[in-house]
DNA sequence: AAAATAACCGACCGTTGGTCGGTATGTCTA
DNA sequence: TAGACATACCGACCAACGGTCGGTTATTTT
């Protein structure tokens, strides 16, 4: 098996790279498996043979392009000196990501709609998420208990910031409140 | 103008109650005009006399949903004593709602992929995010150029916990979260 | 009474996502 | 190495979809 596996997985590759780029610039509804197809050069039959529907192939990009945006984070990340910079790096790099109409389009604004929201959230619970919730478990500002939630709700946070920030461009003041709402956030818990 | 009148708003509401069902049930993508068609007893032609196209009958039921929504916060919000109150009794309400289908799935999933982000973000502007940004900006709590960016973060964080809610229903674990997080933004504002 | 308007109808259309029987070719096994 | 097998790929076909359009009916306006 090399040969014939390594044509798969080329082309495999190729109708995600074409699908990648037709989803984030007119949408999941507005890109017609037609379109695919033309673009790749591929017959209806070969891509089915490979993705099994449009669900399917959307997945599959948007694991892609989750697994790229993690492994970028990884890399701003990994010197960082204290969990705090860690997880103010992270986030910035995240944002500054998330510039890409790629991210935005594919992993925020369509996923949850076509995949359901809590597919959505198991893929994400793989990338980006989990990244997040380890950087702020390591700060230790937040009960283990609220530790899930509250890596959601800075999550949804940071992802709207960086919706905003693309359609604004108000990157400094985005980074500015991030600095804020972190600031808030690791200082001494409340705790109740 | 009045028998004519009545007989087509009449009909729009029946569509509209009808379409808002199915949208909840099976998503936008999972409900065919078909369908409602049929369950309305009205012809095509009929239907889209009245509205657009698919996208425009979701964009009316959308406006109804959170018409409601914002109908259903004021009144809890109404006797509030104190803007924090205010803030932190209609945060948990606007979770509570969330517990319904119809808003969970409509507006907070499928809204921002179907209509676009932008026109999304312009309709919530009308409705939650206006009360929330202005609950926020009684509390004193926010710098006045940081507010705009903080009432999204701060909405964006809130939703998902409703999201999340939804599907686990840890009510009270949430009430104790989100009480956290607005005890720590309320807090001495850190300001830089 | 005539003109204008709006509600409503249903046949029709192009496009869509998906299926299926088939062929060609590389890979494994007796 | 010959035959069985698996995989990549093909394209005709299909039902369902969202949307259009010319037309009829009933009410309101002039």
């Amino acid at each position: 098996m090399n040969r014939k596996a390594e044509r798969g997985a080329a082309t495999r590759d190729r109708v995600l790279a074409i699908a990648t780029r037709l989803f984030a610039e007119h949408g999941y509804e507005g890109t017609s498996i037609e379109t695919v197809l033309h673009e790749s050069g591929l017959s209806r039959g070969a891509l089915y043979h490979h993705y099994a529907g449009k669900d399917a192939l959307f997945e599959a990009v948007l694991e892609a392009v989750e697994t790229e945006v993690g492994r970028r984070i990884a890399d701003t990340v990994r010197d960082a000196v204290s969990p705090e910079q860690a997880l103010r790096l992270g986030v910035l790099a995240w944002i500054r990501l998330a510039g890409d109409e790629v991210v935005r389009r594919i992993v925020l604004v369509d996923a949850p709609s076509v995949l359901g929201w809590e597919k959505w959230r198991e893929v994400e619970a793989r990338h980006a998420f989990g990244m997040l919730r380890g950087a702020l478990r390591a700060t230790g500002a937040v009960r283990d208990d609220h530790l899930g939630m509250y890596a959601h709700m800075l999550l949804a946070a940071i992802n709207e910031v960086a919706l905003l920030v693309a359609r604004t461009g108000e990157t400094d003041r985005a980074e500015r409140v991030v600095d804020d709402l972190l600031g808030r956030l690791l200082a001494a818990p409340p705790s109740r």
